[in-house]
DNA sequence: TACTGATCATCAGCATACTTATCAATATCG
DNA sequence: CGATATTGATAAGTATGCTGATGATCAGTA
């Protein structure tokens, strides 16, 4: 265990330099200007309208203080719009624009090139596995991170969130 | 591959963040005040008396730029000494002190754990099957990140370096 | 209704990461 | 030897990610 490359938070953090990486050059090369980040929250703007900051940082585990960075950017570049709830006001309602989607749209592609990238010196069982083993993994160490994964929390209590 | 979750970079990123998160409170608890990277760093500089930054970034896939941050916090923290080369004045030779190894050897049974606590909900089959994958997609996908892993520049060429 | 606690968004501050640019020093070529 | 290229280190700027704190608001209760 001595060695740094025996140890998964190592090969995490190289794994996830990586897939960086080749998902800017991707984007780069296919004409936009989107980071990884940002695709992810926008994909999620679009599937769920009018959602809150908060709920969407748990939707895509990433941390409350964050998110305002990452929708302030996107505002700016037009994708999404920002506005107050006028059912509770402490509410920020998110909305994707035409551009957007439009840009969505558009960078699917690169986007499904990046993924195939970043595994291209894995055989497609190899691929499948890795990410059954880190989905697996993720969901055990979920509540460790302070920025968990959240089931949509919509009116009606969502079935498969696992209890708190 | 629309839902987020099916996409490798995603997992990739969930996956660093718990381990990440892991890591800290691990150490914390026992006691120490060292992140990961400067982890990672201080294990590399006393495994390399006198090693200059250049290398040690590309011993441990860091970006040039970033290493510089890092060993600052390092020189501050009193675990690592700084020092000008008097064979190459651009030169910044690393050395651990006394302190970085005690502190080294104080933190290895909190950096272990941690490594045990990220792979939690796999069996132990899984966890090397888990490692065998990163460590094969990582090294298919090397050169396509800014700060690839180099094999220690030393006098001599390394044998097991990747011809590029 | 006033109090209490919880929630949403944001800010300040620290630590990675990376891009680009710059400076200083060394190496190399003609 | 001198112009050029390369290299090590750093700075400036942008983007995540986190801790902790604050202000505004909402919900439930005494």
């Amino acid at each position: 265990m001595s060695d740094i490359n025996d140890m998964p938070g190592h090969l995490a953090r190289r794994f996830q330099q990586i897939a960086v990486a080749v998902f800017l050059t991707e984007v780069e090369e296919a004409g936009y200007d989107l980071t990884p980040v940002q695709y992810a929250a926008l994909v999620a703007i679009r599937a769920n309208p009018a959602i809150d900051q908060a709920t969407l940082a748990g939707l895509i585990a990433y941390d409350r203080t964050t998110i305002t960075g990452v929708v302030d950017r996107l505002v700016q570049k037009g994708l999404v719009i920002r506005q107050s709830s006028s059912h509770d006001r402490r509410v920020r309602q998110l909305q994707i624009t035409d551009e957007g989607k439009q840009t969505l749209r558009g960078i699917t592609p690169a986007v499904e090139a990046a993924q195939r990238t970043m595994l291209r010196g894995l055989t497609a069982k190899e691929a499948d596995e890795l990410m059954r083993l880190l989905r697996k993994a993720i969901a055990a160490g979920n509540e460790l991170s302070r920025a968990p994964l959240r089931g949509a929390a919509t009116s009606e209590p969502s079935a498969d969130r696992p209890a708190k």
